[in-house]
DNA sequence: CTATGGCACGGATT
DNA sequence: AATCCGTGCCATAG
């Protein structure tokens, strides 16, 4: 049983249905895939240099977004503009990269951990560096580890060691971060070294990785306690950390969904699949919600093909017309993917509206379900779109889609933002008090349990001083 | 005795 | 149907 959606564009087939649903699970760098590899399959389907505004239907400008598309709503500011943007390369910080568009040639077909690694640092790259990049990601075995010397690179390129570290070291801080590490103790580091810029690294977690490998594999707790002295409580610390944050075998976290709480570092390095902004960057006009399809022209049917088929001679028939059938499928669920996903962030983001423009934590209490009322849509393609989607806000960070679903993600802000401005270390239930005062009701036992989402350590351990937040 | 983490239960969410 | 989340109860550490 489902639900049909209440367009014009409604699933016919258990084919369509099922390529939608799929489809709409995709992130915008997947959807790039698998467009790609139809594309170079497929000789019914084509794209068209030309780019037409998913709204209002204009022919845009080879560059940038279409300026007329705040014509139907542009005096209202409380109500997103929201349309469809299509872009060969886009990069989480527009205003970066801009000049030198990067030229990638790609395999045409599932993007594996090399490719994926190269998309992201191709940019950061000096053009004669990206070989020695390439060369690097080609030699990383099954977890993601260098299984190549530095020496033996420097002698193929016939360059300065330092060059390869450096090349090395912008590897290894992309996504899945720590790739190319030359040992799952480089991994750690690399990991912790940018966890640490947004996150409390609890005391000994470096010490541990660097001098105590063979004992924290082997969960000989006190034994390194004693090694490092230090309390036992204290390692306990750190080795719950570093099991819940960092992972020595970097490629393991890559496609399996990175379920890591909120705002780690680890999701900065994945693009966008959505950006939102300010109408021409000015705070006093309404936001922007650019949905990114990840390609540069319009996705079509082959109208020559079409007229080609009556001629073509009767044995390949079959063949050309269900490559026929298999491209305007694919042409129809990718509109009706870009169709789900308009309506579904004009919704959320006029509701968080606020939250978006003034922080988490005025996120209001939203869910999937509600959503899916509302535009008359089956829960679990709510569901489907929501999950393992990034947006980026205003202000340059990236954060889940899913998170403008998180139940309890405004509380711990709050909580954050408590623990920060406290002059003295608060325990559990006197921070609940305030919480109650700040309006959130919470049970003592709660707040504990969102300290330990937000990494933050009980009262006894913190230190009054330097927490950065 | 207080603060905190583990376990488990029930209701909500997906 | 499976999973997630807030909460209460209890054990344990300090």
């Amino acid at each position: 049983m489902f639900q049909i959606q209440s367009h014009a564009l409604r699933p016919l087939t258990t084919a369509h249905l099922a390529q939608t649903m799929t489809l709409l699970s995709m992130t915008a760098d997947e959807l790039r895939q698998e467009i790609e590899a139809e594309l170079s399959t497929n000789p019914a389907l084509e794209m068209v240099e030309e780019r037409r505004c998913p709204t209002c239907n204009r022919l845009l400008p080879p560059h940038g977004s279409c300026p007329m598309c705040s014509c139907p709503k542009s005096d209202d500011s409380e109500e997103p503009i929201v349309f469809i943007s299509p872009r060969e390369d886009f990069t989480p910080r527009s205003d970066r990269y801009e000049d030198n568009a990067p030229e990638i040639d790609q395999p045409a077909m599932g993007a594996d951990l090399p490719t994926y690694v190269f998309r992201q640092i191709a940019p950061e790259l000096a053009e004669e560096d990206r070989p020695i990049a390439a060369f690097l990601l080609t030699r990383l075995d099954n977890d993601g580890l260098l299984s190549v010397g530095i020496d033996e690179t420097v002698r193929y390129f016939h360059v300065l060691p330092s060059r390869v570290e450096n090349v090395l070291s912008i590897i290894k801080r992309a996504n899945p971060v720590g790739v190319g590490s030359r040992s799952p103790q480089e991994a750690l580091l690399v990991q912790i070294e940018l966890l640490a810029e947004n996150k409390y690294i609890p005391d000994f977690t470096v010490e541990i990785i660097m001098n105590g490998m063979d004992k924290l594999s082997r969960h000989q707790l006190t034994e390194l306690a004693h090694q490092l002295n230090a309390s036992t409580r204290k390692i306990q610390e750190a080795v719950r950390f570093i099991s819940e944050n960092l992972n020595p075998f970097p490629s393991r976290s890559h496609w399996g969904d990175v379920r890591l709480p909120s705002r780690t570092a680890v999701q900065v390095y994945r693009q966008p699949d959505i950006i939102i902004n300010y109408l021409n960057n000015d705070v006093n006009n309404p936001l922007v919600v650019e949905i990114i399809m990840p390609v540069y022209g319009t996705l079509r049917v082959n109208p020559l093909f079409r007229q080609a088929i009556r001629q073509v001679e009767p044995k390949k028939k079959d063949a050309w017309r269900s490559d026929l059938e298999k491209a305007s499928l694919l042409v129809k669920c990718i509109q009706q993917r870009n169709h789900t996903m308009q309506r579904l962030m004009q919704r959320v983001v006029s509701i968080q509206r606020v939250a978006i423009v003034q922080g988490e934590r005025y996120l209001r209490q939203l869910t999937r379900a509600e959503i899916a009322v509302k535009l008359e849509v089956h829960e679990s393609t709510i569901s489907r779109a929501v999950s393992s989607k990034t947006v980026q806000l205003p202000n340059g960070r990236i954060v889940p889609l899913s998170s403008f679903f998180d139940r309890s993600l405004n509380a711990r802000t709050v909580l954050c933002e408590l623990i920060s401005e406290e002059s003295k270390p608060m325990s559990d239930s006197e921070l609940a008090k305030l919480m109650a005062k700040e309006g959130f009701q919470v049970a003592r036992r709660t707040v504990a349990k969102y300290r330990a989402m937000e990494g933050i350590l009980p009262a006894h351990l913190r230190n009054t001083v330097s927490y950065p937040v």
